[in-house]
DNA sequence: CGAACAATTGAAAGACTGTTCAGGCGATAA
DNA sequence: TTATCGCCTGAACAGTCTTTCAATTGTTCG
């Protein structure tokens, strides 16, 4: 579970900034039982950069690519229809975040998926935009 | 998942008989079976939307809070620590992506999820990253 | 009516992202 | 060895995103 995160109790709200609602006013109970349950800010940072991942129409077309079988470089760069460059740059974001593995043979470098785990996701966000 | 595997025919990429990458010699034979398998522009473009939406910590913060409970904006705010401007910024992201629904009630406007969908990949990810 | 409050909006600064271009490295073939 | 190919890397540009500040809309109450 990550839903939950203790957090800092450090102030209960009120020291802080944030003009505009009544700082005295703000309806404290919810906020108090809500603040139990916020993600905390390194959490939250860790999977908003796995989400930033995937944000990238390159990044996903090399997945679903790579996701039927393993390929070269110049293959994908065939593939998605753009430059080596850009896509190596690309694998290189995929490959630190662990989302692809590679092997070398010969002059080329063959990508292939990580994890599984990445096309489960990928399948439940495809059904979900089906609706 | 995983399309026609019809590579029965030859040996898989093991032969040289295509040597290099020079455009016009391309590993046709995996390039042109994996065309058909690559995400469309638009549907590529579609999906990286939807990661683009989860893919900021501030996001995730209040999708987590609203994941409790309903709350308006200056809870919102106080919650995850940040102004009431900016978190209105955002709230406005997940509404238009249909993330988070609302209803007004006097001065005050609560957000809630909109779908439950939502949780689930929300969990998945979860998941993902405590391997 | 006018004052106070909750929320939204627009503009702008600062930081980040993705692609292209040019060059470099490693491996292979002549 | 040299030449070539496949791939990687760094710099730079354009485009995008998130936050803050200031102003505005809309609602409630005196």
């Amino acid at each position: 579970m990550a839903l939950s995160n203790s957090l800092n109790d450090t102030s209960p709200a009120s020291s802080d900034d944030a003009p505009g609602c009544d700082e005295t006013l703000v309806h404290l109970d919810n906020v108090r039982e809500v603040q139990s349950v916020v993600l905390g800010t390194d959490q939250a940072q860790r999977m908003a950069e796995f989400f930033s991942v995937l944000s990238d129409p390159t990044r996903l077309k090399l997945l679903s690519a790579l996701a039927q079988q393993e390929l070269c470089v110049c293959d994908l760069a065939a593939a998605v229809k753009m430059g080596e460059s850009a896509v190596s740059h690309q694998l290189r974001v995929l490959k630190s975040h662990r989302l692809v593995k590679y092997r070398r043979q010969g002059r080329n470098v063959f990508y292939s998926l990580a994890d599984h785990h990445i096309a489960d996701i990928y399948q439940d966000v495809a059904d979900h935009l089906d609706e």
